[in-house]
DNA sequence: GAGATATGGTTGCGTTTGTAACGGTTGCGA
DNA sequence: TCGCAACCGTTACAAACGCAACCATATCTC
C-alpha cells in the first residue's frame, strides 16, 4: 500500500499552533517583560478591564481558561492590589471580581500596548487578509465549543 | 482623556490562541489518548516522519521549538524505539536523527488521523476559506521570523 | 425538608515547560 | 597552534500547567 501522504506544512492545527506561538511570544515582551505577569493573569485583566465585573466561572467560560489556572491568577491580581473580591447576594459560593483604580490603570496600559501590536499584524498582512482572519478564527472557535 | 477601547475579541493574538488551543486540544485526544504522545513529540515525529533525518537544531529551527523540549522528545522516543541516533563524520557535536520501521508505523498512524482532522476542519469552515486561512497563517508564521 | 446531586472555587500533586548553566566540539583569528 | 568565541546537546532548577480530590453552597427529587 502506497504511504499516506501527510503535509504537515499544510495542517490547520500545525499553522495555527506557530502563528499564535509566533503572535504570542512576540506579544509576551509586552506583559511578562514590563509588568512580570502570566499569560493567564493577562487574560483575566483583559476579561475584567473589557467586561466589567464577572465571577471566575464566567471568566472560565469566556476565555476557555480552566479555573485552577484562573483561581491562581485571580489571587495573584488581589495580591498586587489590582483586583477585588465582593460577594454575591444569589449565590455565596460565587464571588464578583473586579478591577481597582491601579487595575484599571495597569490594564489601560496593556490595552495600549495590544492596540498597537495589532495594528502592526495588521498592516504585516493587509487589513483585509486581516480582517478575513480574524472572521475565520472567530468562526473555528465558535465551531469548537461544541 | 478618553478611555482607549480594546477589543479583546477582536485581537489577533487572542484569537490565534483560542484557536489554536481548541483545535489543538480536539486533535490531541489522538496522539495523547492512543499513543501518551506529548505535543513536542508528536511534532518531532512528524518532522522526521516528513523530512527524513534531521538534527536536533534543524528541529528546533522548522518547529520553532526550544532545544530542551526537543532534546526530551528525542530522548523519549529514542526510549519507545521509534528513533534513532547517528554520529555525523563532519561534526561529532550534532546527531542525525531518524526513525525506526516502528517510528514509521505509528508516524503513519498518526499522519493518517491528522489528515482525518483536518479534512474535519476544513470540511467545517468551507474549503475556500479554509485554503485562505492556511495562505495567511503562512504568511504571519513567515513574517515572525524575524 | 432530608438526602442525593450539581456547581463555584481552592488546594495538592505530578507533569510539562522554560531559563540558565554546563561539558564537549568546532571554527576562527592572533 | 594556541586561545577564544560560537555552537550542539544535556542537565538542573524553578515556574507554570492540568488533573483530581476536596470544602462550601445551591438545587433538585422524593
Amino acid at each position: 500500500m502506497a504511504e499516506t501522504q501527510f503535509d504537515l506544512e499544510g495542517f490547520l492545527p500545525y499553522l495555527l499552533n506557530q502563528a499564535a506561538e509566533a503572535a504570542g511570544r512576540e506579544f509576551a515582551a509586552a506583559y511578562r517583560g514590563r509588568y512580570g505577569m502570566t499569560r493567564t493573569q493577562w487574560r483575566v485583566l483583559a476579561h475584567l478591564g473589557r467586561f466589567g465585573a464577572l465571577t471566575a466561572t464566567e471568566i472560565c467560560r469566556r476565555a476557555m481558561e480552566e479555573k485552577t489556572g484562573v483561581s491562581r491568577a485571580v489571587q495573584a491580581l488581589e495580591e498586587r492590589g489590582w483586583l477585588v473580591r465582593d460577594a454575591l447576594a444569589e449565590d455565596r459560593r460565587a464571588e464578583a471580581l473586579s478591577l481597582t483604580p491601579a487595575g484599571h490603570d495597569a490594564y489601560q496600559a496593556l490595552a495600549a500596548e495590544a492596540i498597537r501590536f495589532d495594528a502592526l499584524l495588521r498592516s504585516r498582512l493587509g487589513e483585509e487578509r486581516a480582517a478575513g482572519l480574524a472572521e475565520v478564527l472567530t468562526a473555528l472557535i465558535g465551531a469548537a465549543r461544541d
